[in-house]
DNA sequence: GCGCGAAGTGGAACGCGTTCCTATTATGGA
DNA sequence: TCCATAATAGGAACGCGTTCCACTTCGCGC
C-alpha cells in the first residue's frame, strides 16, 4: 500500500504543508503540544482527546478533523520528535572511532533523551506499537529519521542524498528492530534502563564487527 | 521486579495449577478457548470481554477474577499456544544443516503457524505489545518457550535443562527482538509476509555466520 | 444436615475513544 | 460587499473495557 511514501487516500492525519492557513498552521501545532506535554507529564493514559482538545484550545470534532484516532496523534507526535532529534544530530560530528561505536553512541543519545523522559516515551512507543496501517504515512515519516539517524552515523562523511549499500540497509534495520523492542521492554517495565542499553550495545557489537 | 521467575504479588491471572477443583480448570479452559476462537475469527477487536464471556459461559466478573484484563487473558493465550508450538517441537529433529538453517526454519514453521491465522497473530501480537508489567508473569512465560525453541534449534543435541554460552543467549534475544519487530511490522500491515520472513532471514544469516 | 465464607451470576454504571449533529464563525470568489 | 461553502464550537450519544453490587450457589468443617 502506498509502496514508496506516496501515500495512499486512506484517513490521513493534515500534515502540516498542506495546510492552508496560518491559524490552522498554529491549531495543528497547539494540539501536537498539547499531546506532548500531557504525554510527558502522565504517559499514555494521560493522552485524553478530551483533555487535549481542551489544552490545545480547539473543540474535540476539530481534534478528530486534523488526526482521526488517538494513534495518528501520537505517531504524528513522535514524527515531530524524531525529525527535531535528527535534524538536531544533523552537522555535528557523531564521537566513536568505528560504526559500530558511533550507532552506540547516538542510540545512547536518542535513549537519554527518552528515558529522561519516561512518560513521554511510553506513550509513543505504545502508540507505535498499536498503530496500524492506517497510520502508514506517519509512521513511515518515523522509520526515515531512524535510518537517517544511523546512517549518518555508520558513514559520517556520506553526501546527504547518498545511499548505504545492501548488506548496512539490513544491518540498520535490523538495529532498529531491537532498539524498538528494547524500548518496548522498557517501557512495559519489563526491563531497566541498563538492561535496555546493555541489549542494544550488545546487539551492535554483534553486528558490526568489522 | 520479581527477578528470576518468582512472580511478586501483583494482580496475577489465576494460573491452571494453582486452581483448586476441576470445575474451575476447566472454566479456565473454557474462556482461553473462547479467547482463541475469537481472536481467530476477527483479531483483537472481535475479543470482547462481554464476548468471551457469554461464550465461556462465564459470567463478566468471573472472567475478570480469572483474567484481570483483557491483555493478562490474550497474553496468557499466546502462552499456552507457544508451549503447545514448543512441546511439539520437542522430541522432532529440526531440518538443517547448520545453527543459522535450523533457526530460519524453526522461525519459518512458527511464522506460518501464526501466519495462517492473521487474525488470531494480530491480537496475540498486540496483546503482547500492550502488555505492563502487571502481565510480567505471562510474559516471562511466553520468552521461556521461545527461549526454549530457538536454543534447541541453535544445539539440537544439548540436553533438556542445560544452558547456552553467553554469546549464544545475546544472539538468541536479538533473533527475538528482530522475530517480534518483523512480526509487528506484519500484523500493522506495514510489510508483506514474505518481507516479514526475508527481514528475519537476513538476520539470522548476519547473527549466526560461523 | 447446617452454616459460613469463597466463588459465581447477572446486570447496572463509569470512563474514555469515537461518532454525529446543530449552531456559529471564518473564508474566498462573484 | 455579499453569499455559498468549509471549518470550528459545543456537546450528546454510542461501544467496549472495567468496576461494583446484590444475590445465589458451591464446598467444606462441624
Amino acid at each position: 500500500m502506498g509502496e514508496d511514501g506516496v501515500p495512499l487516500s486512506t484517513a490521513n492525519s493534515l500534515t502540516a504543508d498542506e495546510l492552508g492557513s496560518t491559524a490552522q498552521r498554529e491549531r495543528r501545532k497547539r494540539i501536537l503540544d498539547a499531546t506532548i506535554a500531557l504525554a510527558s507529564e502522565g504517559g499514555f493514559d494521560a493522552v485524553q482527546m478530551r483533555a487535549v482538545a481542551e489544552q490545545a484550545d480547539v473543540a474535540l470534532g476539530t481534534l478528530y478533523r486534523y488526526f482521526p484516532s488517538k494513534i495518528h496523534l501520537l505517531v504524528s507526535a513522535l514524527g515531530r520528535e524524531f525529525e527535531k532529534a535528527d535534524a538536531g544530530m544533523r552537522g555535528k560530528p557523531i564521537p566513536g572511532d568505528t560504526a559500530a561505536e558511533r550507532v552506540i553512541n547516538i542510540l545512547k543519545l536518542l535513549s537519554r533523551g527518552l528515558q529522561g523522559d519516561p512518560h513521554l516515551t511510553e506513550a509513543l512507543t505504545r502508540a507505535f506499537m498499536f498503530a496500524d496501517s492506517s497510520a502508514a504515512t506517519e509512521i513511515h515519516r518515523v522509520g526515515m529519521s531512524m535510518t537517517s539517524m544511523l546512517s549518518h552515523a555508520i558513514h559520517p562523511d556520506m553526501a546527504e542524498g547518498a545511499e548505504l549499500s545492501e548488506d548496512d540497509v539490513a544491518i540498520t534495520k535490523v538495529i532498529g528492530d531491537v532498539w524498538l523492542s528494547a524500548l518496548v521492554g522498557w517501557v512495559t517495565g519489563r526491563s531497566s534502563a541498563a538492561d535496555t542499553a546493555n541489549q542494544i550495545e550488545v546487539a551492535v557489537k554483534l553486528l558490526l564487527r568489522d
